[in-house]
Order: structure tokens, then sequence, then C-alpha cells
DNA sequence: AAAATTTGACCCTA
DNA sequence: TAGGGTCAAATTTT
């Protein structure tokens, strides 16, 4: 017999995962020891503990992507239907000429994923517009345009959902890009990789953190400092800063009750990046991202 | 008072 | 027709 194989979805894909995951857990053994030396070893659990988070997000994100592939793989297909130019400042009621535009979404391929563990600001400021229950997924959906979409016409829209596999995982889905003023100036910033800046005395607060993502056996429940006040950027190259951006309320509301605790003083990004459906060939395309980094 | 969120209705695509 | 994306009135928060 033996007939325990995957899904039909791609084998090696499962070893990968579990590469990075054990590679993931020989950073946090060491790392742990890190802590208890001096403080000089502080940067080194820094690039650490980013690095574990991210290996460890990746895997998981991974085993996401191959799990939802079927889905998005028929999307992906889809050809750019030809512009529907609508534009219709909303006024009262008349829905139907704003609604053509609308509906593009679901066959858009100009669209990237983001898989990330507790990142739900990006250095944009939206605006939720909508939530959803969607039927095949045991988490709603929160529709989020950008502040500036009437101010400055910048179209760049978000939905956030609550990972199937983890709920200390959300999936990110950005469409179109930002145009306004405020993008310009947050750019170069967002743009930034993947980067922590930890005080020092936060350390304890991060270790938790850490060890409510890798065993979430348990809930913050009173903890006056939430993850809110998170960057989440293109961890593409690496360098070290963390400018302390002034991010507004967090808006995931729906989401997760007690995360929008807008007076969090911890700034660090953990573990995102980005998933881009490009057909069948995703996971080669991913993995060659991630050892380009 | 203004800004942001919630939520049911509306409409479009598959 | 079902499911999903957006609108906008009502409500809540700042």
């Amino acid at each position: 017999m033996g007939s325990s194989e995957a899904e039909g979805s791609s084998p090696p894909a499962m070893a990968l995962v579990i590469d990075e995951l054990t590679k993931g857990r020989q950073s946090v053994a060491t790392l742990a020891t890190l802590f208890f030396v001096d403080p000089l070893e502080l940067q080194t659990a820094k690039l650490l503990l980013e690095e574990t988070m991210s290996t460890i997000s990746k895997a998981i994100a991974i085993l996401e992507c191959v799990n939802s592939q079927q889905d998005h793989t028929a999307a992906q297909l889809e050809s750019p239907s030809s512009a529907v130019t609508s534009k219709g400042p909303v006024g009262k009621r008349k829905i139907q000429s704003t609604r053509k535009a609308a509906s593009r979404k679901r066959g858009n391929p100009y669209s990237w994923k983001r898989v990330t563990s507790a990142t739900i600001e990006d250095g944009h400021t939206w605006r939720k517009y909508g939530q959803k229950e969607i039927f095949s997924a045991k988490h709603p959906r929160s529709y989020f345009r950008c502040t500036y979409k009437y101010d400055q016409g910048c179209q760049a829209t978000r939905q956030v959902q609550k990972s199937e596999e983890d709920p200390f995982l959300y999936v990110i889905t950005y469409f179109g890009e930002h145009t306004c003023e405020a993008a310009k100036e947050n750019n170069p910033r967002c743009r930034e990789p993947c980067v922590v800046s930890f005080e020092s005395k936060k350390i304890n607060e991060i270790k938790q953190e850490i060890a409510f993502s890798s065993f979430p056996s348990h809930k913050q429940e009173n903890e006056e400092e939430v993850v809110s006040n998170l960057t989440s950027v293109d961890s593409r190259s690496n360098c070290l800063e963390q400018p302390a951006m002034e991010l507004h309320k967090s808006s995931i509301t729906g989401l997760e009750p007690g995360w929008s605790d807008s007076s969090s003083g911890l700034n660090y990004s953990i573990n995102s990046y980005d998933v881009e459906f490009m057909g069948l060939d995703i996971l080669s395309f991913e993995l060659n991202e991630f050892f380009a980094w």
C-alpha cells in the first residue's frame, strides 16, 4: 500500500517545508542561548530572530500556497479585460456605474499576496469599507481602500483575511498601486526591508511574541502591548533600520478584536513576504525568491 | 463635529 | 443563482 502521498500537490514542496522548519528550529535553539549571554550578542540575536521568523513563515506560507493553489490558478488564467473607465464619485445610492470596476477584482491577475504573521500595517493608511463572510473560508474577509481614494484618486485596495491554517497568520492581497502623495513619502520606507528595531527592554515581550507565533497555545489577553503598530514591508533585501512610523489605529477590526491598540510602542515586523501567483510555476518561483534573499 | 467602522443591500461575474 | 466586491446609511470612535 503506502498510498499516503500528498494530495497531488508537489511533494518536493513538503521536503522544502520540512527543511525550512528545521532550519528555523535550529536558529531558535541558537538564539535561545544568545539571550543569556551579554548585550553584545544582541545584534546577532536580532538577525537570528528575523531570520527565524522569516523561515518559519515561509514554510507555513508554502503550505498555504499549495493548499489554495487550485483556486488561484484558475483566476490567473484570466486575461485582463479591457479597462473599464468608470469613476463616479459616490453620491447617492447609484451604484451601477461603479460596480463594473468593482468586480474586476475577481479575475485580476495584477495582484499580489502577502502572508504575514502579525503585520497588518504596511505604512499606508487604509480605510475599511467592507467585510464579508466567505463561503469556503473560516474567517471573514475585510476590504480596505486607500484613505486618499477620493482625495487623490488613489485606487489601491487590499483584502485581509486570517489564514485558514494558522490564525496567527494573515493573508493580505493587494490590488493596484498607490498613487497618492502619502505613498510617495511612505514608499521609501515601506519598500525598505523587513527590519527590526528592538528596544532591549522589550526583548521579553518579543520573546513572548515569538512564543505565540511558534506555539500558539495561549492567547494574549490583557496585554497592553499589542502588535498593531507594525511595519510590513517588502523584505527583499537586507538592512537594519526602523523608522518609528506614526501609524494610525490598526484597521483590522473584525478580524481580531483586541488587536487594534494604537498605543503600542513596539515596532517590529515579523516575517512577511510576498507571494505572487504566477500559475503553476509558483513554487519554483518562490523558492528562487527565497534563496535570493 | 469629523473621521472611521459596521453592516445590510445592491450589483456583477462566473 | 451563488458568491464575492462595493456602496452608503447608521453607528461608533476620536
